[in-house]
DNA sequence: AATTAAAGTGACCACACTGGTCAAACTGCA
DNA sequence: TGCAGTTTGACCAGTGTGGTCACTTTAATT
């Protein structure tokens, strides 16, 4: 192990977490201050330091930690048997929501990695820890007879998800700046898009 | 005027507001470098001051630059007369990702105008310089009896819209990370989307 | 209560970089 | 040549940097 946080307690963990991943979020690895991410966090300068030995070793953390935190709790949680694409992509938007409300910065952080790394290193780094996982997600046992045939599978697959990523957009925005998610408004929300998906594309 | 760029030559004025925009896009407006934005412009530090009076200055030249940037574009060279939306909002994409060509940090640079600035002070800036052009852009002309009678007018508007956003930003992408558009594969493109779209959401 | 080890602190450091200035150099035109 | 306008970059006082370490606090054990 790198880091010293796993034995930490753990509401203190996930504030030091949240305010590194935002400091980095906002700002390039190299204008992110080490000070100001122990402020937000309410630790001080040398505890930072007794946990990671530089702020390059704290910034790896958050990488494997944010590039696996939504991975994961979708292969736990994911209901791999639901054969109707639309209900699945529905319980990923919650599952998604729900790691976000917990971290806020997560996919602001997440997207800047990528000005630090090399799409090729991030996608090793990805399947390493989650193996085509995509692909699993959105085809596994799907049950694609559900779809009309007259359209072109690869634009209704980027109609749908495109859709529910603006909606996840949108509520992580609100997430962003304080709100908490009225999970039932949600789950309402994204029915109405299904209905009209389900009108729109299946047979 | 608060600034002396406009008597400048239009290839360094190009340059200057693309680099401008590059460095407050990727810092917030504190952390912005002015030492990295002569860098880049191909000019020195006393020119800069010497075209606007301070950082701050150039920061809301910029601002108004931007927000009227792609609204202005839209306003003069869009097809008011199309009712039918899907082609109309091809038009949208084809001359949003024209101007984003020109500036390619542009789209970046006015999302992190909220940062600065709250929402209701850019929407009253925004409305000053074009009156209720999302509205104009989206309703005015539009022809709804193309659409089917049995879904949600909001969700199929907000469908149609979110797709066309979302292939605008992966072109984008391309664009910032410095490829130009070959815009006879867009229009291709955009015509297969156009084309599932229609039969799902058209009568 | 005394001891001890671990956890946490924040003043401090050498240094990098900041927005802005201004005297000097350069430019093109009369 | 002279002159006005433009452009330059070395320079400045000040701010903030990542990281250290001698110190204090905490908590468990004797």
């Amino acid at each position: 192990m790198e880091d010293r946080l796993s034995g930490l307690d753990n509401e203190k963990r996930i504030r030091i977490i949240n305010s590194a991943m935002e400091e980095f979020s906002k700002n390039t690895y190299k204008k992110a201050s080490t000070n100001r991410i122990v402020e937000k966090a309410g630790i001080s300068k040398g505890s930072l330091f007794n946990y990671f030995k530089s702020k390059e070793k704290l910034y790896e953390y958050l990488e494997s930690f944010a590039i696996g935190a939504i991975a994961q709790a979708i292969v736990e949680r994911l209901n791999w048997d639901q054969p109707d694409l639309l209900i699945r992509i529905k319980d990923i938007v919650i599952i998604k929501l729900e790691v976000c409300s917990k971290y806020p910065y997560l996919m602001g952080f997440s997207k800047s990695i990528f000005e630090n790394r090399s799409i090729d290193e991030l996608k090793s780094t990805y399947e390493k820890l989650v193996p085509n996982l995509y692909e699993k997600v959105y085809y596994e046992n799907i049950d694609f007879s559900l779809f009309r045939e007259d359209m072109g599978r690869e634009e209704v697959m980027n109609i749908l998800i495109w859709t529910f990523e603006k909606m996840g957009e949108n509520y992580l925005k609100r997430i962003e700046s304080g709100e908490s998610i009225d999970y039932d408004a949600l789950s309402e929300d994204v029915d109405r898009y299904i209905e009209v998906l389900r009108k729109g594309f299946y047979k």
